[in-house]
RNA sequence: CGGGGCGUAGCUCAGUAUGGUUAGAGUACUUGGUUUGGGACCAAGGGGCCGGAGGUUCGAGUCCUCUCGCCCCGACCA
């Protein structure tokens, strides 16, 4: 491609609304525009990269026995109503109807499409496994789209899904999605950490997200710094707790403690680590049908970690409570303990099991107990609920945790039958009875890895693509076009460099100098040619984009030294 | 969906508190000339429903009401 016939349109200036580099190189450097909230255009430069992308995808893809199909975006409304998720996905489904009034939603994602094409077609076990899969635009009509690419509307998504007899075989091709994935992101030259994930509401057996480490992702990660053990924080697990704080002496006892409400309040006033005060945490639990408060109980040390609270108690939902609504139910504020207890419903966190030593409130106004053991709490609800920090020990090996964030760009889930069953999806077994199929889905969000590749390899001049996502590998620019030998030589090395299967462009534009450094900085090619005056010695020079080396070669020998710099 | 902010040239923004020449700058664009290794300079041009509707006024980019759009924080996000 010549630079002069291309539509590259770079800026100085960025968009006013862009806030993270993905978004603001992307667009100052012509690769995407703006078309609405959360809506993009991908000009030549963007459509490049995400072909590459989905290349990559669909080669892995195939490697591991998965087959492409494409699959309507419209699709009807029934099958939404028949799996129960037009309910669920509420405003973020876009619907309309068509002149025959029948109603219709863009797909933002398609597992009720896929199980539609499988079922009754599909019907011995004999024909499974299966793995089908799509690189196709989705839409969810987000609340609130934001950061350019990273969170739009409108975005290109692959969606697997795998079909099985049995659970042997979902943990099989779900091992061989994470594989794939991994050597995915590996080819893409990304930097990642495949972690463990909270399966949520859908609930099926197990979910991985495969995370883009990058300062400006939406994750908070809880991972290891000695082995590969990471997780969302909304599933990270800890090792138990070995460096305890002494314990304090104290009989049991109801201790009176005016006005002696947070936790730091109570470790002053007892001279106490935190560690064994017990932390009361009341939030409204939103079910399905109805709602009740539910107090959550973790260590005076500990943070509640919300996703694990609401799943401990099967909510959809947890909202904060005033003081109001405590003082109704009978709770007192400030004071609230597990003991003599029965107002509401409560769950205490695993670390406080056979806790002993402990001070919590005494339900009662300015007072607390000491010397609490809580073994004695016998047979009540314990869950998983406070959040790991940064520093508790690794629940696999003897390291640290550490929290650092990722952009989610997979997510590889084994659903088991909660959609085959909803959709009455089976198959004949063995024994000749009817199964819903048992299946896997693993996501990979295509346009949202074009703004992670950014985020994580940018600097101040612009983006810096890894090779096999670079829309053009090698740029060759002319300082001077008027130049003519300048220009006969760069026009020849672009020919020779083509036809050896490297993509390049030339940058044959009738610019300065500087105006043509700088659009190569900012568009981030991984190599430039530079033909300039230092050819009248018989050199030019290259510059490696990530490190913003100068190379001078001989300009007889470019062509090895671009093939040994590629590798 | 709650809270906050912003809509003026292709883009980035002044101008709006206190209404009053023909609505400005930078950049980008067109033409001519000079320049040519880090976003050049000189000159001459083109480009605006001041987001939209209604109102107040002799007069509205500016004041009032309504509306639409976009961004940020939060809630939400199989």
């Amino acid at each position: 491609m010549r630079f002069s016939k291309a539509y590259i349109p770079t800026t100085k200036e960025s968009p006013k609304d862009a806030q993270l580099p993905s978004h603001i190189y992307l667009s100052r450097a012509g690769f995407v525009t703006q078309v609405a909230s959360g809506l993009y255009n991908f000009l030549p430069l963007g459509k490049r990269v995400l072909r590459k992308i989905e290349t990559i995808i669909n080669e892995e893809m195939e490697r591991s026995g998965a087959l492409e199909v494409d699959l309507s975006f419209v699709t009807p409304a029934e099958l939404w109503q028949e799996s129960g998720r037009i309910e669920k996905f509420g405003k973020e489904l876009l619907r309309f109807r068509d002149r025959k009034d029948n109603l219709f939603v863009l797909g933002p994602t398609h597992e009720e499409m896929m199980v539609s094409i499988v079922r009754n077609r599909i019907t011995s076990y004999k024909q499974l496994p299966l793995n089908v899969y799509q690189v196709k635009t989705k839409f969810r009509d987000e609340a609130r789209p934001r950061f350019g690419l990273m969170r739009a509307r409108e975005f290109v998504m692959k969606d697997g899904y795998s079909f099985h007899s049995t659970t042997e075989d979902l943990d099989r091709e779900f091992d061989a999605m994470e594989a794939a994935y991994k050597r995915i992101l590996e080819r893409l030259g990304l930097t990642f950490r495949i972690v463990e994930a909270d399966s949520g509401a859908i609930g099926g057996t197990g979910s991985k997200e495969l995370m883009v480490l990058a300062q400006s992702g939406e994750d908070t990660l809880a991972v290891c710094d000695t082995c590969e053990y990471g997780a969302n924080v909304e599933a990270a697990r800890r090792a138990i707790r070995t460096a305890i704080p002494e314990a304090p002496q104290a009989d049991f006892a109801r201790f009176k403690t005016p006005n002696v409400k947070s936790i730091d309040d109570l470790s002053a006033f007892f001279h106490v680590d935190p560690y064994y005060t017990l932390k009361a945490v009341v939030m409204r639990a939103v079910y399905t049908e109805g709602s009740e408060p539910v107090c959550f109980f973790i260590r005076g040390c500990d943070e509640l970690q919300e996703v694990k609270a609401r799943n401990s108690v099967g909510a959809i939902d947890l909202v904060d409570i005033s003081e109001a609504e405590l003082r109704d139910i009978g709770l007192v504020p400030g004071f609230m303990g597990p003991l003599d207890q029965d107002k509401i419903r409560f769950v205490m966190d695993n670390d406080t099991k056979n806790a002993t030593s402990m001070i919590c409130g005494a339900n009662e106004a300015d007072y607390h107990f000491v010397g609490v053991d809580l073994s004695v709490m016998g047979d009540v609800a314990f869950a998983d609920l406070s959040a790991v920090q940064a520093g508790d020990g690794c629940p696999h090996c003897a390291g640290k945790l550490l929290h650092t964030k990722g952009i989610e760009v997979g997510h590889i889930f084994k659903l088991g039958t909660v959609y085959s069953v909803p959709l009455k999806a089976e198959f004949l077994d063995e024994n000749g009875r009817s199964q819903p199929f048992i299946m896997g889905t693993y996501g990979m969000g295509v346009s949202r890895l074009v703004a992670a590749v950014i985020e994580q390899h940018h600097d101040d001049k612009g983006c810096i693509w890894t090779h096999a996502t670079a829309p053009y590998l090698v740029n060759v620019m002319v300082s001077n076009i008027k130049e003519e030998a300048h220009l006969a030589y760069a026009e020849k090395l672009y020919e020779t460099l083509g036809n050896n299967g490297i993509e390049v462009i030339l940058d044959d534009r009738k610019e300065r100098f500087g105006f043509k450094m700088s659009d190569a900085e900012l568009i981030g090619f991984p190599f430039t040619v530079i033909v300039g005056k230092e050819l009248n010695n018989g050199q030019v020079q290259i510059m490696v984009r990530a490190t913003s080396e100068m190379i001078t070669v001989e300009a007889d020998n470019v062509i090895a030294k671009l093939t040994e710099l590629i590798g």
